[in-house]
DNA sequence: CGGTCATTTGACGAGCATCAACCCCTGTGG
DNA sequence: CCACAGGGGTTGATGCTCGTCAAATGACCG
């Protein structure tokens, strides 16, 4: 690893607070490895070997069954990816690909559960990112249990809009991943972008125009209570 | 709060292994409260003033938008909830309301989040803890996402007959409730046994008898990565 | 016996998936 | 330079899944 990326990775959220020991203790064993577009980095049911923490790039957790399968998150940088089942020594219970090319750092899940005993503000830095993960999570599944498709979309698109600050906002990947991210299929997608469209959502392949951003607040009733603020 | 009930909250897994001071320093404020059935103990949107733990009964943790609302999860003794929102000091994202008479016991929020500072058992058992939930939490969305809500029921009753260990099983709550926690209407969840029926499903009010169990299982397609082992 | 409530049943329509065809853009190879 | 193949996206036709509304049934309780 790289002085300029070990100093960006030591400034972490997760790591700001450990000691200089426990820091080093942590490192002297993570690989920090770039992967192309499209390669799956983890699979469902494999046990959880190394904590992954996205630095660049974008990652896709989905999850599978019975031939069917979704997107369950995208994660940007800066985030890790499946911590709890490295705490628990579990197997993971999602799937993880990358949507564009990453740089991807590994920590050896064994190590990580050790200098967590020992340094408590790892500990306390874990308790917020998972805390953080299931407040997300909660929200997903309400977002899928309460909505239905077209008003996830309307609300997907509001939240972007309130991140990219411009009139014209960028989906961040295909349609196809954003089909299925919203727990749709992409035919369903197409027809919902055209059911918005009375609310002033104009389509021109990634990039969306919002004029009448009232009328689709209107529709869409946003709840920060569901809405992630993050992603 | 009476000894034999103190001495049981100081066995639970959650507060086993923390130091004699700490725990007392807990308790000190903490309530132990009955409560009838039908109580909502929290709202949506609340902010966090209490870590709250099931000793008794049955408590449905359930969310709200737009009018409609959904069951998220039943919580039966001992667990705790909402210990995100609490380490978090952040709002409640789910209700919360007593399926039956339950006695629960309620720790301010704020002695936790400080006691946890100082005892690194706690700080240990939280974070497992929370791993878990987050990972129950994301079987639920899976379930919800991959499965049709007849899939979603069958797989319920497997796991109904795998914790109780009979021929029969007795659903712990009323079919309105668990339409709600399986994602469906009370009309739906009706139709959806009479599909079962060829599968051996025989339902007689809240007893279910399973005959032809492999039959079900063929239709059920169980998952250990989506179906939760516990509840 | 009458009332209330949970559950069921039927009829209907909205939401959504599926399959197939088509369009458009891009990259490739003759 | 053009023909062609491939992939992402759209559109249309069709039917299953599911929610909604209304009414009936049945069980329990006063």
């Amino acid at each position: 690893m790289r002085p300029a990326d070990k100093s960006a990775v030591r400034h972490l959220d997760l790591f700001a607070g450990m000691s200089e020991e426990a820091f080093e203790a942590l490192f002297e064993t993570a690989y920090l490895q770039r992967f192309p577009q499209g390669v799956q980095l983890i699979g469902e049911g494999d046990p959880a070997d190394f904590l992954h923490v996205v630095l660049d790039g974008q990652v896709e957790l989905f999850a599978t069954w019975n031939g069917r399968d979704t997107a369950i998150t995208v994660l940007r940088p800066v985030s890790t990816f499946i911590l709890a089942a490295v705490l628990r020594d579990a197997v993971y219970l999602m799937s993880a690909r990358t949507l564009e090319a990453s740089r991807i750092l590994m920590i050896p899940a064994e190590k990580i559960r050790s200098v967590m005993l020992e340094d408590a503000a790892l500990a306390q830095a874990m308790i917020r990112e998972l805390a953080t993960c299931y407040r997300q999570t909660v929200m997903n599944l309400k977002n899928q249990k309460l909505r239905t498709s077209t008003e996830r979309l309307a609300n997907y698109l509001l939240r972007l809009h309130q991140q990219q600050q411009q009139e014209s906002v960028t989906l961040p990947f295909d349609k196809r991943t954003l089909a299925s991210l919203l727990g749709m299929t992409p035919e369903n997608l197409s027809r919902a972008f055209g059911t918005l469209k009375p609310y002033g959502v104009e389509v021109n392949g990634r990039d969306i125009h919002l004029t009448r951003l009232d009328e689709l607040e209107g529709f869409a009733k946003a709840d920060p209570l569901i809405d992630v603020p993050t992603n």
